[in-house]
DNA sequence: CGCATTTATGATGGAGTCCACCATTAAGGT
DNA sequence: ACCTTAATGGTGGACTCCATCATAAATGCG
């Protein structure tokens, strides 16, 4: 309950000093020294210690002098994002997507590769290993310049990142990710569920950057949802929160089924035209169409306000594929909403797109390192950062 | 996202070991120098030097030596606990429970008086503050050695403390607790949730003490829930966290229809009664209560697991005044639940009792009063324990 | 062009803090 | 009575941060 359960030596000083000026040259941009001081609270003398330390190790480097003010131009520096690359993965049922980005979260390169949810595992793993390998070298990252990797996967992620269950990937569950890219990385790898990734995704970049609290809904062919609390992404005790959609009275595994209960679209045509085709139809006004989509509205509204009445969010986010159609749907379940929440939340579309959970990923690289880094004392004293570029 | 904001002093490099060497206190109990030093990571000197400023500021004590041992004896140190004291508060429908309790959370003396619901507000705190004077008086606390006073209430509570609904309590939306508690006790007051403050007593003192991640179900005449995650109690973006209750598929309001739905007790008997009655036939065997409880099981099951699947707990508690009949819920829960979960959480009993809300207002208070005195940098010095005793 | 003004830099000395080391002290065991 | 064990208290050394000062480099005005 009681934080400073280890007591600080002066050399810890030294570092958190470091640290602190580490940490304002990455939230403020670039900075000068007077600046530093300031932000940090501390002496010119120090800051200018901490940051001689900082640039020998790598994290910070001077720039031009800014220039235009009046007297002597001072000297700014900035912090090094391109000292290390953080490598984000979306694997999904119909496509595998990476993502190479600098410390920063800056996105540098993108690579994807369509698969389908019947491939076995082995092809799957063959498809990440081109997307990646395509990727670093499109970013032109040395593999051991990746600091870490994070993957979002679909389905049942536990705490140590193993994939439980996936009903929406053949041959999925039980699959070594990490192992299988820790071979290959030689850093760090995290898995996650894509869901959960794609709401961080949208709390740090997207549409719910003013909130710290959302519900974030993935409709589509299959459904799913995730909890950002605080800005932090609820995992629960096994890793299975969101998972609303296995309740009994909210089925949202059966949208596809509610869907085909238009009848003005032809048979045999893929699930995601039905659903382009009826949400155009109620978007023009069609009453049959308007009527399936109520119906789905009114059972993804029903899973939504359990949630919403559970955490208490300020924000509803709505991504995945039928999110492409959210004229049609925001305003309907905003009003089902409105009718069983005690503060109803606010209802918003995702803006991110389908790089949506890659760069969720890359987020949650960004920010384990940099828990890595600040977290409560690491032994030795502050990691060199790789001399990238 | 990166904590150090504010670098460090060599003055607070002190405080920050004085501050680690009082958290090993009080979290392991009385011990020697040389144990601190191994705990707090320092050297002797330093923690020395720690001890004896926290000593002269009246939050440590020496201890008799311990003796017994092999060599010299050691000088064994501890936590004054009663440096201060801590109020928590229950104001209920039917009763007003006060606790004082020393800084450890140790409770010292518990004042009740009974009330109604249809009270109007000015009786229910008349009541408040006699109970409040009774309570002080019984533990023999003066009101400026309150550190800080929590009161659990019925009802949404905002995050500033607000009561800002409450279905149970007759005229008690809008009431400025905090302020009418702040008045006579010049301290910090918090107004929090009730089943809230009931699930970190669980968390912390009772049933629940090996769970970081619970849900906590308050079933009675009123239901409620409450969700504690990492050993935080969630209170979400506006402090409606757990108000599954108003979900129109899980209408817990209605348990008392539910429960008169069994034919064998007479009416006009008070609800508490019917209940108690029914329960004690479901358990002697009767088909008709076994069907009536199993009724409402059901439904308390279907809001339980909305909960479970969204929050992903480790465990359930079950508690208020049917959690007395947990016998006849217990199983016929878990079976229910088992059915919808991913993962189905383990579901046990409150052990607490009636004083559980009240406990857990302490709870909240003593570790609020320690991120006062851990949390990030306040600006002066450590503050001064008053003497008391 | 030179000077005042503004702002940042770099160096020095002082004060405070932690630590390793040592002699000393106080108990138990033989 | 002596040895072992374990904790105590004090000293000097090393390190860190800070305040202060003289210096340096730019702008703007006469």
């Amino acid at each position: 309950m009681t934080l400073p359960v280890t007591g600080g030596d002066l050399q810890r000083l030294r570092r958190h000093n470091a640290l602190a000026a580490l940490s304002a040259l990455r939230s403020a941009g670039p900075l000068t020294l007077t600046q530093l001081a300031e932000r940090a609270d501390l002496a010119r003398a120090t800051v200018k210690a901490a940051v001689d330390d900082l640039t020998g190790l790598g994290w910070v480097a001077e720039l031009d002098p800014s220039g235009g003010e009046k007297g002597r131009p001072a000297r700014r520096y900035r912090f090094r994002a391109e000292a290390g690359r953080v490598l984000g993965l979306d694997i999904g049922a119909h496509k595998v997507l990476a993502v190479v980005a600098d410390l920063d979260g800056a996105v540098l390169h993108i690579t994807r590769e369509p698969v389908t949810p019947e491939q076995p595992r082995a092809e799957r793993l063959a498809a990440v290993d081109r997307v990646v390998d395509a990727c670093l070298a499109g970013s032109g990252t040395a593999a051991c310049d990746v600091r870490i990797a994070v993957a979002g996967s679909t389905g049942h992620v536990d705490l140590e990142g193993r994939v439980v269950a996936s009903r929406a990937i053949r041959d999925w569950p039980g699959v070594p990710l990490a192992e299988h890219l820790g071979a290959r990385l030689r850093c760090p790898v995290l898995v996650d569920n894509d869901s959960r990734l794609a709401a961080l995704a949208e709390c740090r970049r997207g549409v719910a950057r003013d909130a710290g609290n959302l519900v974030f809904l993935h409709i589509g062919r299959r459904a799913g949802a995730a909890i950002v609390l605080d800005g932090v992404p609820l995992r629960g005790a096994g890793g299975a929160a969101g998972e609303i959609g296995l309740h009994p009275l909210f089925n949202l595994g059966h949208v596809g089924d509610l869907l085909h209960a238009f009848p003005a679209v032809e048979p045999g045509t893929p699930p995601d035209a039905v659903a382009a085709a009826v949400f155009e139809a109620a978007r023009g006004g069609d009453a049959a169409a308007r009527g399936a989509v109520l119906r789905y509205v009114k059972v993804l509204a029903l899973a939504t306000a359990a949630m919403a009445l559970t955490v208490d969010p300020e924000l509803v986010v709505l991504g995945g594929g039928f999110s492409r159609s959210a004229d049609v749907l925001l305003e309907p379940l905003r009003g089902e909403l409105e009718t069983m929440c005690l503060r109803t939340p606010q209802v918003r579309a995702s803006v991110l797109g389908d790089e949506c959970v890659a760069v969720g990923a890359v987020c949650q690289g960004v920010e384990h390192l940099s828990a890595m880094l600040f977290g409560p004392e690491r032994g030795g004293p502050l990691p060199a950062a790789s001399p990238v570029q």
